[in-house]
DNA sequence: AGACTCGTTGACTGACGAGTCAATCTGACT
DNA sequence: AGTCAGATTGACTCGTCAGTCAACGAGTCT
């Protein structure tokens, strides 16, 4: 199974994949045929078998390469004992907010064709999704014990609502409800964390309220 | 088209548009056949497009049918004057879990179907997820402009994170990721506003953290 | 009774598209 | 030059399934 790429040559099975994401993103995983992914990639139909068992496995493969990347990230953000829990918080949601700024369109497949549809293939999706709420759990359980967070909000009620919310402002940028634009990635970063952290109340006693 | 169904008689529409989601739930909209939808039914397969132009077009009727009536909800919880901001949230989040907690199988369909199928078919299902967003984001202006809520996060980008919340956890329950339980139930729609309104970290003054 | 309408039936069709496979190519190694 | 392994090709197969349609049934009206 391409054990042995010859140098120089072009990864062709890597070709595929981009293709893929170019593809399933334009029309849809179900609305797309393997005709069209191995033209997009200008290979041959067969090719694409050669590689792949199925049309499933080679969106299997986009995600599960990209989320392992991002299960990496997260664990090595928690990693970092010098931030604070809303600082680790921050870099994950820039982490995410960046994957999508540099790949929308692998994002995007991620979210909507992946992350919507678990139930349709196999357990294992699942677990890795469970897994990416288990670390962000974790970095906010590490807050609750040293009395940052508060203690009735339970660790993985909290990682849901905060990978919610980062999920849905990718939905607003993925169905341009939201305008896409360099500025608005870096602000959304500051925001989500702030709105999830700090709340949407005014504090009872400090954080006045800035005009305009 | 059946405007005049007989006294007595079952209406046939009714009843392939509940066999459907029970069908979209189990095997998934893509997973599914026409055939399917009208055995649960149990009814000719003709039938169904007797009532119906196509598949999508059951989909469709499900999705605008359900999310019309959540819209009026908000609207309507929205013009109850006595309600406290994060009341009003606690409502609304209320009748969104409790949709879920009545016709599970209509909301699963809802989030896991129509959402992916936004991109493909029409823009009017984009536009009806927008008017949702528009309708929890007035709430939350109106928190603003009376000093409840931060100015710093605008009322568009809360509305999101709080939609956004809530339906990470359908999802969880969808995917089993959660335990549904009427207790659970119960327990989220307190904690997912407590989360988005008060935020995760503890207070400056008061809230002191409960044991336990 | 006869004619008309509309609900209902389910066998059939036609297209589509995932996956197969035998043939061909390419370069490496002897 | 000859052999071999793996890469590459694309025409073909074959099951599936959305959508059609001609016929039938059950009320209703005259």
């Amino acid at each position: 199974m391409a054990a042995t790429p010859r140098q120089g040559a072009v990864d062709k099975r890597r070709l595929i994949l981009d293709a893929a994401i170019v593809v399933f993103a334009r029309q849809g995983f179900h609305h797309c045929r393997v005709s069209d992914v191995a033209d997009e990639a200008g290979v041959a139909y067969g090719l694409v078998y050669h590689y792949f068992d199925s049309k499933e496995e080679i969106l299997n493969e986009l995600f599960l390469e990209r989320w392992q990347i991002m299960l990496d990230a997260i664990a090595e953000i928690d990693r970092r004992e010098q931030l604070a829990p809303r600082e680790k918080l921050y870099q994950v949601a820039g982490f995410i907010i960046d994957s999508y700024r540099h790949e929308p369109d692998l994002m995007k497949v991620i979210i909507v064709e992946v992350t919507r549809a678990a139930n349709s293939f196999g357990r294992l999706h699942l677990e890795k999704i469970r897994e990416a709420y288990g670390r962000i759990a974790e970095i906010v359980e590490a807050a609750r014990r040293d009395g940052t967070f508060k203690q009735d909000i339970s660790a993985e009620f909290a990682a849901l609502c905060f990978y919610g919310a980062i999920e849905q402002l990718l939905s607003g940028w993925i169905f341009d409800l939201l305008p896409a634009t360099e500025e608005e990635f870096e602000r959304a970063k500051g925001l989500v964390v702030e709105a999830i952290c700090g709340g949407l109340e005014v504090s009872p006693t400090g954080t006045p309220a800035v005009s305009g």
